[in-house]
DNA sequence: GTCTATATCCAGATAGAC
DNA sequence: GTCTATCTGGATATAGAC
């Protein structure tokens, strides 16, 4: 990459001090929700004063922004992590667990993700480009199982979401919702997946 | 009604002037998110002072649950006014566009009743009770078209719920997940349906 | 019911010494 | 980098006169 070299002592403590302060402010998040975060509690927590936080992040819109790309990258990696077998069932499953998991997880981490609703926050053109490294793998990876539409990958975007939604809104901690993944799998597949055969069929012979 | 007379001319303009204050409410909801509010402002444009408020609105607190349970009544009403057919997929059709409607046309007014992010606030047990006056109907209507499974419905609500959400997320204002509906209804009905006359067909001749 | 005045509390951000 | 001190601005809510 450009410009990367071997960080000094004092450049890696920084960036642990950095990481500590998300770490701390995830923390947080989880106790008094991801639109009631405050800097001085932060600081407070990590045995600073407010102001010197100022040395990690440029402002608050700054700190949102880190802990919006880091939970993109996070579920990037997590994307990758799994293997294609070739199954389209399976797969798609393994998929839809592991995106159920993460944001059953953590409520704000998901809040702040997907559901934008901190007053005061979008996220910055850098951040976002976290998210879509996540939307392009994620679409390949369907692309990969038959979903080569684009209104098929809609619709499977909505189901999915679907399901976390009602799960975090109505039975958080639970699974009533999740636990309907495999279903709605099967649903959705044998509506398109026959789809796509039936097209299959009529342009050759498979 | 219990201790419901005719309301005099002072009671009438309380009314009206509390009507007021919610109208400008949601106006200043849509243009800074629901969540941004402010009394002062709501105050400066109904031209009183922002103590004054408290004539009509106990708290803060309490003008969220009166727009709360304005915007369960108003659902209440409209999923009241759809006549079943008989048909199952016209009517869940029917149904399902209402709903993506109505919460098309209010991005704050869907925020607060069913994502509930809304820092400090939660509806009181009494507005509550609105909620629950149109969760019930909607069951109701639901089981008549033959999804009388929990489970059945639990995954209708998180299909509807996810297209309602896609559309607001990802392309506000326009329809691309909002027309995806009636493709996601016969989805739906293709596999549960048919699952519930198999069950049928085991049980009796129809 | 409406007002003025104010209590009380909180927030994010900046200046400048060390 | 961290601190103290402060700026600036916002909020909800209440007291009490009229």
């Amino acid at each position: 990459m450009i410009g990367e070299t071997t960080p000094t002592r004092r450049q890696e403590r920084h960036a642990a001090t950095r990481q500590q302060i998300l770490d701390v402010t995830w923390e947080l998040a989880e106790e008094v929700g991801i639109a009631s975060i405050s800097l001085r509690e932060i600081a407070r927590r990590v045995g600073m004063r407010q102001p010197s936080l100022y040395s990690y992040f440029a402002s608050k819109h700054d700190l949102y922004d880190a802990m919006f790309k880091q939970g993109n990258d996070e579920l990037f990696e997590m994307t990758q992590a799994i293997e294609p077998s070739g199954d389209a069932r399976d797969d798609l499953l393994r998929f839809s667990r592991m995106f159920a998991e993460f944001n059953a997880d953590s409520a704000p981490r998901s809040q702040l993700l997907f559901l934008r609703t901190i007053p005061g926050y979008e996220p910055s053109a850098e951040a976002y480009e976290s998210a879509v490294k996540f939307y392009d793998l994620s679409r390949d990876r369907l692309r990969a199982l038959g979903l080569t539409k684009q209104r098929q990958m809609d619709v499977w975007v909505a189901m999915l979401g679907g399901v976390i939604q009602a799960q975090a809104a109505n039975d958080p901690g639970g699974d009533r919702w999740v636990r309907t993944i495999p279903e709605v799998v099967d649903m959705f597949l044998g509506h398109y997946l026959s789809e796509s055969d039936a097209n299959a069929k009529k342009g050759r012979t498979k």
